[in-house]
Formats: C-alpha cells, sequence, structure tokens
DNA sequence: CATGGCAGTCCCGAAAAATGGAACCGGAGT
DNA sequence: ACTCCGGTTCCATTTTTCGGGACTGCCATG
C-alpha cells in the first residue's frame, strides 16, 4: 500500500478511451477519499508523472511517461528483431502486422505496421485485449502449461464473440492445435470481418515471449495469399527464434 | 521529498543510451543509500512502474509505461493532427519527419514517420535535444519572449555543433529571424549532412505547441525540393492553426 | 443578490511507510 | 576456505501518508 501503488492505480484509469482525468473521474473509479486524491494527483504533477492539460483542471499522462514508453520498447533486442520482421511482412503483404506481449491475461500490442492495401484493419497499439479471444494471445498462451492457463483464466471465460472458445476447455484444446501446428489463427473475433495469424518466439536466456502477428480482411484475401503470408510469417518467426534460441521452436524442429 | 519524486528519479536514469538499470547502477547514479534504493526499486517493480528483465537482476520500464506512453501521444488532438500533417509531408517527400513538443530547454519528438528514399537520416524518437541547437526546438522557441528564452538558458551555451547559436545573443537574433519568416532551419546540426525545416503550431485554448519537423540529406536534396518541402510543410501548419486557433499564425497573417 | 450544489484544497491527529546504517546472504573469483 | 561484490533484510527513528471534515471559489439557479 505504498503511495506507489496508489500512483500504479491512477494510472491504470488512463486508457485508450479516458485519455484525460478530473479528480473527480478519479475519486469515483477509485473509492478513494476526495482529499488523499487530490494530494496524490498533485505529488504525482510535481514529480513529473502527470500533467495537466493546459488551460484545464484534467490530469493526462506526463512527457517523462511517454520517454519511458519509449524505452520499453528498445530495451528487448527481441522486441526490435520482432518488430523488424512485421514491418518486413507488413510492407510486402499490404496488411497490418503487430507484436505484442502478454501482461497476465491480456495481450498488449507494442508496436505495429500499418498495412499499405486500401482495406485497412486492426486497432491501435497499447491497447489491451483478452488473451484467450486473439490469435496473438493464443499463441502465447500455448507456450504456458495448461495448468498456468487455467489459473490465469478464471471460470467462467467472457467470449467476445461466437469465433472465441466458449470455456477453458474449449480454450485448451485450441491451445494443444496451436502447439502441434505451430501458429495461431483467428477468424473475425476481436474485430468483425478480420482474421488473424499469429506465432510466438521466446528467447532462451532471459524467457521473453514476443508474438508477431498479421491481421487482414478476410473478404478479400485468397486461401493462397493467407498461406503465403502464414509461411512467410512462420519463417521470420523461425529466423528470429534461432538466432535468440528458442526451446520451444528447437523442440518442434527436432519432432 | 516524496517516494514519488525519487521513484520519477529514478525514471530519469533511463535514457536511450542505458535502457535497464541495477541496483548498483541506480545507486551510484542517485548516491542514495543502498538499502532505500533496493527497497524503492522493488516497491516500483511491485506497482508495476519496473519489471526485471527475466533472468536478470536488471531492471527496466514496466509494459505500464509503455502503455501510458501511447496515451500520452493519443491525449492531444493538435499531437494527433500533427502526425497526421507529417505523416502526409514524409511520404510525399521521402524523407523523414518529426512532431516534438518543448519540455524545459529541451525537445523531445513525440511521433515520427521515417522517410522512404534511401537515404534515411534522422534519430529515434523519445530523444532529448537541446532546443536551441535544432530547428524543431528554435521554431518552438521562437514562440517564447526572449525574456523566457533567456530564463531558460543559462549562459554559457554549449552548442554542439558550429552551426548552432554561440550564444544567447545569437539564439536571441536567430529567433527573430524565425519569427519573421514564420518557419526555422537548421544545417548539420543535430545531423552530420542533415537540414531541417520546423515550423511550430499552438492550440489557442489549451497553450499546447507542438512543431512539425522535416530532415533531409544536405547533399541530394536540391534548393527548389527543399523550396517544396517547405511551402508544404508550411501550408499543413497553416491549416492545423487556422483549425486550432492559433493566436500566433493568425497575427502573421493579418500582417 | 442570496442560495445551493459542485470541484477542489487545506488542516490535523492518528497510523503507516520510508529512511539509512549495519548486519547478513549467496555466488564468483582466488 | 576466504573474500569481494551485488543485493537484501533488520530495526529504531523520522517522515509521509491518510482521511474526515471544514473551507474556498465557482458557476447556475431561484
Amino acid at each position: 500500500m505504498s503511495i506507489l501503488t496508489n500512483a500504479a492505480d491512477v494510472l491504470r484509469c488512463f486508457t485508450p478511451q479516458r485519455l484525460e482525468l478530473t479528480l473527480t473521474d478519479t475519486v469515483s473509479l477509485l473509492g478513494a477519499p476526495k482529499s488523499s486524491t487530490s494530494r496524490l494527483l498533485r505529488a504525482m504533477r510535481d514529480a513529473g508523472f502527470l500533467e495537466l492539460a493546459p488551460g484545464t483542471r484534467r490530469y493526462r499522462p506526463g512527457i517523462l511517461l511517454f520517454e519511458l514508453g519509449q524505452t520499453y520498447r528498445r530495451a528487448s533486442t527481441l522486441l526490435a528483431r520482432a518488430d523488424e520482421a512485421v514491418g518486413r511482412l507488413s510492407r510486402r503483404f499490404g496488411h497490418t502486422g503487430y507484436v505484442s506481449v502478454l501482461d497476465g491475461a491480456d495481450v498488449v500490442g507494442v508496436a505495429h505496421h500499418e498495412g499499405s492495401s486500401t482495406l485497412r484493419v486492426g486497432t491501435p497499439i497499447g491497447r489491451r485485449l483478452a488473451a484467450f479471444a486473439s490469435s496473438t494471445g493464443r499463441s502465447l498462451l500455448a507456450r504456458r502449461t495448461d495448468a498456468e492457463v487455467r489459473a490465469l483464466h478464471p471460470e467462467p471465460l467472457r467470449p467476445a464473440s461466437p469465433h472465441s472458445p466458449p470455456d477453458i476447455a474449449a480454450l485448451i484444446a485450441m491451445l494443444a492445435e496451436v502447439r502441434r501446428q505451430g501458429f495461431a489463427t483467428s477468424l473475425e473475433e476481436a474485430n468483425p470481418g478480420v482474421g488473424g495469424i499469429a506465432v510466438a518466439v521466446g528467447e532462451a536466456g532471459t524467457g521473453e515471449e514476443v508474438s508477431l502477428n498479421l491481421v487482414y480482411p478476410v473478404a478479400t484475401v485468397s486461401i493462397t495469399e493467407r498461406q503465403a503470408m502464414l509461411n512467410a510469417l512462420q519463417a521470420e518467426a523461425l529466423e528470429i527464434a534461432t538466432l535468440v534460441g528458442d526451446p520451444w521452436h528447437a523442440a518442434r524442429k527436432a519432432a
């Protein structure tokens, strides 16, 4: 219960839908006393975590946090490689690509490359998505044991779409398939009309894991194009995997 | 002296050159006692500000900070517009473009669009640059009064390049020129061989200000191309300026 | 022009957390 | 086995934080 956790709680109130916070917003979101919250917000501002949107009394993240966000991205060579690879894939196929990481039971995109095709699909990065309900997420979950997956997901699942696994058993079955195939797919789950394919890669030494992911409009992409994307995605992932010594891919190759 | 300022101090230790921090790094950088720092880092980790690079004892920014960095970018419509505009310019001319904001006496890039031309120049975003020694920075400084500029810059200036203003008087003179012309330029300042042109835009209601900035390799860009870039940049900036009601541009137009 | 919310800040004693010196731990190097 | 070295834990003391309530300034309303 250090003030740090309170500060973090405040920061977690910011979402892509709620870019700025007023004192009363924060109070009602957190249920904390007004006076404490007022002081907390001011302290956070003094420290540089927040800034006041000029001319208003609304707080928003400070530039310090922006800079650190950049640092986060650069801190990992695995991420950098994945970013590179997805950029190549995105340019080659004209579809949007993401790099995502698992955080608890969510995936959050940490990099994205917008497709060039007229039909662009996808969601901005920094957005959180239930891991079990997306190809990216499942490609990462497949690297956990079933027990870990169960621990992460309190029943009942709240599937966002009819194409998502309706319960844990279905999820576990899907993950088994992902492990067998080496990639994960989705069809109109997070976004209607959008399909996704994803391959996860992990670093041997660090245990760090990211997922490479391409999304495309199902209506205009042929089976053969999809297959080409899948092949390219797997190739890129495999290259990174061998480079960083991913034991998971190594095991697959041996089998 | 709240723990928040200490935490912020720790976070400020991260730079593009120092992506991860060990306990002893932090201790020597901050000069704080070991035990306090150890606890602080752990508390920050528990709160989600930091994470341990898996398998090591090195701390790095947590994903929470990454998400907030994204929020920062989206919190401002001015920023969003500028980002759009610079994206257009970058695609059109094939050179790299930035959107930057002033923070104290520094500018920090908050968005960038990499050029498509074979000669790509520029520095990654999230990087801090002395405002007085770049076109972006000067385009923003020109919107301050001379007194404010002086207050921001303790003599003597430490010019990074022979093309930067050597002292405050020279800077003030350059800023006067920027105000007269409505744009700022640089030639081989922050990066050798690259030139930059920048126009700042501010929002009436909020007082928020950003700078749009294009950089290009001086060796391969003709006078006429540069002029075209400048025209386009000014046109984009002016459009945004009228949209958000920038009094500064309004005054220029009236004159 | 009073009046009543509404948003935010200030004050204070009680309670909890931070502080930092020193002791402690475990591993790598000798 | 010894001893740095990086890091953690302990504990008494000092410093913040907490949160209820009073207080201020600001509309909008009667």
